[in-house]
DNA sequence: CGCGAAATTGACTCTTCTCAAGAGGGGTGG
DNA sequence: CCACCCCTCTTGAGAAGAGTCAATTTCGCG
């Protein structure tokens, strides 16, 4: 049996009740930044929480979706598949980011679990009520609709035109925004929370020439200390 | 002067006042489909038409977008620019496609005629006012911004995974599907409104690679009359 | 009919892929 | 606690697909 065959349920725990919004770590970023006391009951209500460990799905692509998903903790690898098995990496998600904006028969992509995560979803008919009484919610949908869309489009500029070592460097770059962190010297540190394969996918490149790339940067000390789960960019080669 | 320097307004006639929504040929596949008779009126109000020449920009990246656009006539082409010149065609729109789903003081791309074309524009300001009124808009907005992304999506998978050969014939697949025409013998007809150039920066290819690899498909008999603004996929090789 | 832009074709180069072998690192069990 | 094993990553050598530069042809338009 093939890895990428798990069953959505496998690692995905019962829902759990949480009355933990008030010390949510993402709220102020997600959807619940729009809403007011009243609605905000409403959502502790109709909203659930649910870990799913490493490798296991949140969702598959071609497989019906019900609900909008908010990572809390931890990180997700979004892929879509060709007949053949080729694999593309289609994006990354990280705390705070939406996976599943809107109810679908068959889900465009897979989201599986980089690491043991935590996320809480929202299913689509009590969404709706929610938005019924917050406005601000559907104009939060269409906006970080537009956000994805756009960090697409920037994937499509990286695949179409960028050669293996701009592709490498852009990567390091945009995960590094997200989640990297500036150590006391200005150095960026770059956690990768996820396998070289997964970058390659990613970067639409084979692996070899991911690492061979990565080797080269390390060698023009463009970047350092790349290991496996982590790289950094030196004070003098982050860009603003 | 670069070509693609040109000012936003030369070409762009000024905006007329319709009254010919009622003959509206993409009436019920844009958002006015969602709307009441009262809301209509509050649309035919606050609406416009723009004319927009051939090789002339309706939107400019990096530029600031106050509208909704809604293709009547004609075809757009959508572009994002490297700083060193390189571009890459991010997709196309035809008639009853979208662009400037949302107000943005710097617009993610660029967007420029193929061809003469009409477009209805709502300024975003407006558009306020008439999605309180019919709420279906925000959903569809929503809808619309969801299947942007799912092409995306499908662009980058091209982008990243497909070999030339298979970048071509996806994309003559997919602008059949959406402008193409199936003759009497079952042989689907499919119109290039765009220039060489133009398919292959969408398809993360050289010129020279596109035109080889059409050359090589029509020796293959898989596409004929491949000519400057057409292809023709025969009965036997059209996909569902 | 002829001009000029767009497209095709040709010869050669180079980046990236492919296949293969080797090194490193993390986790488990003795 | 150390050793071993497996999985991941790195490195190497050769092949292939796409890119580059240049010449030629075709087509649309005046």
């Amino acid at each position: 049996m093939s890895t990428q065959a798990q069953n959505k349920d496998q690692g995905c725990h019962a829902p759990d009740r949480p009355a933990t919004c008030d010390v949510c770590e993402v709220r102020g970023r997600s959807i619940c930044a729009d809403l007011g006391p009243r609605e905000f009951a409403h959502v502790e209500k109709t909203m659930a929480r649910r870990h799913v460990s490493r490798n296991k799905s949140l969702m598959i692509e071609g497989e019906p979706n019900e609900s909008l998903y908010v990572v809390v903790a931890g990180s997700f690898r979004l892929s879509k598949m060709l007949e053949d098995g080729r694999r593309q990496v289609t994006g990354f998600l990280f705390k705070g980011d939406f996976a599943g904006v809107r109810s679908t028969d068959a889900s465009a992509y897979s989201a599986e679990a980089l690491e043991d995560s935590l996320v809480c979803f929202f299913p689509h008919r009590y969404l709706e009520e929610i938005a019924a009484d917050a406005p601000g919610v559907k104009d939060r949908l269409i906006a970080r609709g537009q956000t994805e869309y756009h960090k697409a489009q920037d994937h499509i500029v990286l695949l179409g035109k960028k050669t293996a070592e701009e592709r490498v460097i852009s990567f390091i770059d945009l995960i590094g925004r997200q989640i990297g962190a500036d150590d006391k010297d200005g150095n960026r540190v770059v956690p990768l929370p996820m396998p070289r394969q997964d970058i390659a996918d990613y970067l639409g490149l084979r692996l070899e020439t991911l690492s061979r790339t990565l080797t080269a940067l390390r060698e023009d000390g463009r970047i350092t200390d790349v290991s496996r789960h982590s790289v950094t960019i030196p004070a003098d080669c982050v860009s603003a």
